[in-house]
DNA sequence: ACTGTAACGGAACAGGGTTCCGATTGTCGA
DNA sequence: TCGACAATCGGAACCCTGTTCCGTTACAGT
């Protein structure tokens, strides 16, 4: 009865170096795609990280599992964001809102909403854990919208997600708010009651 | 005074051999896109059309030459598509259908709009050229509306177009009309009276 | 027929993703 | 402390694609 604190009998202990090593690749990551975007190609990430391309392969089979773990903290504060700006705001307003959040996420990630929906079988993983974190929040707001009235009712959050990433990936250097534009046009598009006719 | 119906000397004759090669690499590249989108390799398309890569590029410098020679009469005919509507409908709903008929052009051109956007140098005049084509008929549609007051004003037809494309190749396989929906929301929020406070 | 040249074809080069395997090096038991 | 084992490493090698280049071919005009 000694370490009965971990699930089952400890198969071995992670090795030091790998430990070391897929840290050095993530960080390497994140500082080549704020520089070059997420298409950066992977022999540069080895280079800066030190290691070869075949660790970065070991720790991160698929591109998008990379992609995941660099983002994993902005991610998750984006999805939180929308809790707090629920808490704080009518539903419609926090919306609008966590829309701009969004929008910066994507606008600071060079080429992630490309990959998003890419159909890139190295990317496959990247819409379902991309929205599985973001989704299950909006999908409150917009319940809570509908439920008051003030949103529509019939649009689902992964939709929603999905044309704010696209709306905000469509201008490379968008230096005139094109994306803030026309993401207030579909969010206006969401509010009740719609005008347009059948 | 013989030949002078041409704009001056006749240069020279266009050789038989490179008319034959560059419209058979059109309709080569015509099937090629529609089997496996605008992204297919270049060897392919100068397999099917039985000639050397070397002669693709001879006739079609750049991917996007390519791209648009194949669509050109569709482009075409999803332009004169916004006059037919513009004479036939309020302007809003000409609007409306006409997204349709772009979500239409877009949808059936696998990888296109990632090519209207993707910054990549061989695609660097695909936008200038679509925008150009489109642009001006659906701006004429926009300032209609604006001027009757249904719709508002403050919204670019490019910047439309480039949200439009976005949305409609948001679904690889669209069985849900995911597009339809957003689009159409879209739509929604570029009618007057615009309900969103600032 | 003959010639000059436009056009051709595909080898060659460049660059990126992914795999593979011999060499290395932690980890753990003795 | 030491040895053995296996996890891990590194990067060469392979494949696929875009693009260029140039010796060869064959049309157009005389």
């Amino acid at each position: 009865m000694s370490a009965i604190d971990e699930p089952l009998a400890t198969p071995r202990r992670r090795r030091a170096d790998a430990v070391r090593n897929s840290e050095a690749v993530l960080e390497a990551a994140k500082a080549a795609f704020v520089e070059s975007g997420v298409d950066v190609p992977m022999r540069e990430i080895a280079a800066r990280a030190g290691v070869g391309v075949g660790t970065i392969y070991r720790h991160y089979p698929l591109r998008s599992d990379l992609i995941i773990a660099v983002f994993r903290h902005e991610l998750d504060a984006t999805a939180a964001e929308a809790d707090r700006l629920a808490a704080e705001y009518p539903p419609a307003e926090a919306l609008r809102l966590w829309s701009q959040a969004l929008a910066r996420f994507v606008a600071t990630k060079r080429g992630f909403a490309g990959a998003l929906h890419s159909g890139d079988p190295a990317y496959q993983p990247l819409p379902s854990q991309f929205l599985g974190v973001l989704a299950p929040k909006v999908q409150r707001m917009l319940d809570a919208g509908a439920h008051e009235g003030t949103i529509r009712g019939d649009i689902r959050a992964e939709d929603l997600i999905h044309a704010l990433s696209r709306l905000a990936d469509s201008y490379p250097a968008d230096s005139g708010g094109h994306t803030a534009r026309m993401s207030d046009v579909l969010l206006d598009g969401l509010l009740m009651p719609p005008t347009g006719q059948a």
